[in-house]
RNA sequence: GGCGUUAUGGUGUAACUGGUUAACACGUCGCCCUCUCAAGGCGAAGAGUCCGGGUUCGAGCCCCGGUAACGCUACCA
C-alpha cells in the first residue's frame, strides 16, 4: 500500500447538501492537505429509493463554495474510479461472491415481510431485534434449490458466533464490541446494490484510504467494517470518529430545529469563509490562544481564522469529543465580522450577488410590474423577500373556524409536504391542494395561512410565484421558524 | 431494552507531564459614545469542572462505582 495520506467523504445524494457533509469534508481536507495527501469525493448513491437527481450537483456546487475542493472525484476523474458507487455494481458483486465463496457471507432468502415480522416480535419480547440466522442454517442443497425457483435474496455478513472486535479510534483508544452486538448485516441487498458497509469497505480498499475520518455515529457498525477488512484480508485504514453536531436541545443536528442545507446558509448570506470558521470551532481543533493578558481585540481575533490558518495550525488530537452545539447565534457573530472587515466595494458586491442578484430581479418583475405605479412602491409589495425575519400578525394568520393547535399542527403537515415537493409551481401547488383536500381546509384558508406566513401580510404578489423566486430552503426555513416561534408562545 | 460514546458557566472552547482566587469567545445585563439602531469602548453577573467515593501534601486532570445525554440497534447512510 502506498505510503500517502489519502481520505474521503462520501455523501449520499438524497437531499440538500448537508451542513454535517461540510463539517467532515473540512475535517478531511484538512487533514489531506496537512500531509501532503489526496481528498477524495466519492457519492454514495446506492439507496435507490432516497436517490434525488439533483442532489448529487448541489453538492459539488456547495463544498467548493466552502472551498473544500477534491483531488479525486465524479466530476475530475482520477486514478481509482468510477466515483459514482452505482457505477461500481459489478465491482461489488465480485467482491460479495468471494465473501459467499470464503464462508464469510451468506444468501438470505426471507422477505422483508418475514424480517419485520420478526423484529417485532422480538421487540415485544423484550429481545435485542437481531437477525435470526435461519438462512445461515440452509444447506447448499437448500440454497440451490431457492436459487433455481428465482427466489430473490440478500446476502449477509456472517459475524462469528463468539468473541469480539476490537479496534483503534485514534482519538478515544481501544474500542471492544461483542460480537454478539453485532448483526448480520446486509452487505448486498435484492436490488443488486450493495449497503453502505460493503460498499464503503471495498471502495475505501480500493481506492488506497489510509484514514477513515467520519461521524461518530458510525462508531456501532465498525466491528462490521473490521470484519469485512479481515475477511478478505486486506490493512485497515486508521479511523477518527468526529464528534455529532448538535441541536441546541443536544440531539443529532436535525432539519426540524436546525437549517441543516448548506444551499440556505448561502441563499440567506452567509459568506463560506465565516462557515468554515465556524466549522472549524465546532470540536476546538484550532489551539486557542485566549488568554486574560490579551487585549479584547487579540482574543477575538483567535477565534477569526481562514482555511489557510487552519491548514497552519488546526491538530486531530486536539479535538474534543464532545457534541458540539451547532449554535446559530454564533456563527451570526462570525458572519457579522466578516462582512464588516469587507471593502465598501465588496460588499456592495455581496449584496448584488446574493440578494439584488440581476437574476433575482428578473424573476421578481414580474410579479411587481403591474401591481405597482412608482418604482418606490416595489418596496411596499414585494418587502418579504428583503427580509430575514417576518411576523405574522395572529389574527391574520389563524383562519377564523380554526383553532390555534389545529392550525400549527396544518402547518406541520403543510411544512412536511412541501418539504417533499419538488420546487416549481405545479409542484407546489399540487402539494398544497392534495394536504387541503385530505384535511378538508379550503384554498382560501391553506393559501392564506400560507402567504402570512412567508409574507407577514394578507395580502401579497401570487404565492406560488413567490414561493419559486424565494427558493425552497428559506421557504422552509421560514415556516420552521414560525412554528418554533409559536410553540414557545404556546408553552409560556 | 441491549451495546457504544461522551460529560468544564446558557453555547463553543482553554487550563503544560495533577500545583495557587478555573481562562477566552459568543450570548445576557449595565454604562459610555451617539439623532435612533447597530458597530466600537468600559464593566458586571454567570461554572467550582455530572454525582459519590478513593489515591495524593494537593485532582477538572489519576482509580473505582453510579447518573445523564447522545448515537447505533433497517434490504438508510
Amino acid at each position: 500500500m502506498s505510503s500517502t495520506v489519502r481520505v474521503r467523504i462520501a455523501p449520499s445524494p438524497t437531499g440538500d447538501p448537508h451542513v454535517g457533509t461540510a463539517y467532515i469534508g473540512l475535517l478531511n481536507y484538512i487533514y489531506a492537505k496537512q500531509r501532503g495527501g489526496k481528498f477524495i469525493l466519492r457519492i454514495e448513491d446506492t439507496d435507490r429509493t432516497r436517490f434525488v437527481p439533483t442532489s448529487e450537483a448541489m453538492i459539488f456546487e456547495a463544498l467548493r463554495w466552502l472551498g473544500i475542493d477534491w483531488d479525486e472525484g465524479p466530476d475530475v476523474g482520477g486514478p481509482h474510479g468510477p466515483y459514482r458507487q452505482s457505477e461500481r455494481t459489478e465491482i461489488y458483486r465480485a467482491h460479495t461472491s468471494t465473501l459467499i465463496e470464503n464462508g464469510s457471507a451468506y444468501r438470505c432468502f426471507c422477505t422483508p415481510e418475514e424480517l419485520d415480522q420478526r423484529r417485532k416480535a422480538q421487540l415485544a419480547a423484550k429481545m435485542a431485534p437481531r437477525y435470526d440466522g435461519t438462512c445461515r442454517r440452509l444447506t447448499k442443497e437448500q440454497v440451490d434449490a431457492n436459487l433455481a425457483a428465482g427466489k430473490s435474496f440478500t446476502v449477509r455478513l456472517a459475524v462469528p458466533a463468539e468473541g469480539a472486535t476490537v479496534f483503534r479510534d485514534e482519538l478515544r483508544g481501544e474500542i471492544t464490541i461483542d460480537h454478539h452486538n453485532v448483526d448480520d448485516q446486509v452487505l448486498m441487498k435484492s436490488d443488486g446494490f450493495p449497503t453502505y458497509h460493503l460498499a464503503n469497505v471495498v471502495d475505501d480498499h480500493l481506492m488506497e484510504i489510509t484514514d477513515v475520518i467520519r461521524a461518530e455515529e458510525w462508531i456501532s457498525s465498525t466491528p462490521k467494517h473490521v470484519l469485512l477488512y479481515k475477511a478478505f484480508g486486506w490493512e485497515l485504514p486508521k479511523f477518527w470518529h468526529m464528534p455529532l453536531l448538535r441541536n441546541t436541545d443536544k440531539s443529532k443536528i436535525s432539519k426540524r430545529k436546525n437549517p441543516v442545507s448548506l444551499i440556505y446558509y448561502r441563499q440567506a448570506g452567509f459568506l463560506p469563509q465565516a462557515m468554515l470558521n465556524f466549522l472549524g470551532l465546532m470540536g476546538g481543533g484550532m489551539p486557542a490562544p485566549g488568554d486574560h493578558n490579551n487585549t479584547p481585540e487579540q482574543n477575538r481575533a483567535a477565534e477569526i481564522f481562514s482555511m489557510a490558518d487552519m491548514l497552519e495550525r488546526f491538530v486531530f488530537e486536539r479535538i474534543s469529543l464532545g457534541g458540539p452545539v451547532f449554535d446559530l447565534v454564533k456563527l451570526k457573530w462570525l458572519n457579522g465580522e466578516y462582512l464588516r472587515a469587507l471593502s465598501k466595494e465588496e460588499f456592495a458586491q455581496q449584496m448584488r450577488d446574493v440578494i439584488f442578484s440581476d437574476a433575482f430581479l428578473a424573476k421578481l418583475t414580474p410579479l411587481v410590474q403591474n401591481r405597482v405605479e412608482t418604482l418606490a412602491q416595489v418596496g411596499d409589495i414585494a418587502d418579504f423577500l428583503f427580509k430575514d425575519n417576518v411576523v405574522p400578525a395572529e389574527d391574520v394568520w389563524m383562519p377564523k373556524k380554526r383553532s390555534r393547535e389545529e392550525t400549527l399542527a396544518f402547518t406541520g403537515e403543510l411544512l412536511a409536504a412541501l418539504e417533499g415537493a419538488e420546487w416549481a409551481e405545479p409542484a407546489i401547488d399540487a402539494a398544497i391542494r392534495a394536504l387541503l383536500t385530505a384535511k378538508e381546509w379550503s384554498v382560501k384558508e391553506g393559501f392564506t395561512l400560507l402567504r402570512t406566513i412567508m409574507t407577514g401580510t394578507a395580502s401579497s404578489p401570487p404565492l406560488l410565484e413567490s414561493l419559486g423566486i424565494f427558493g425552497k430552503a428559506r421557504s422552509l426555513d421560514r415556516m420552521r421558524r414560525f412554528l418554533d416561534a409559536q410553540k414557545k408562545i404556546s408553552k409560556s
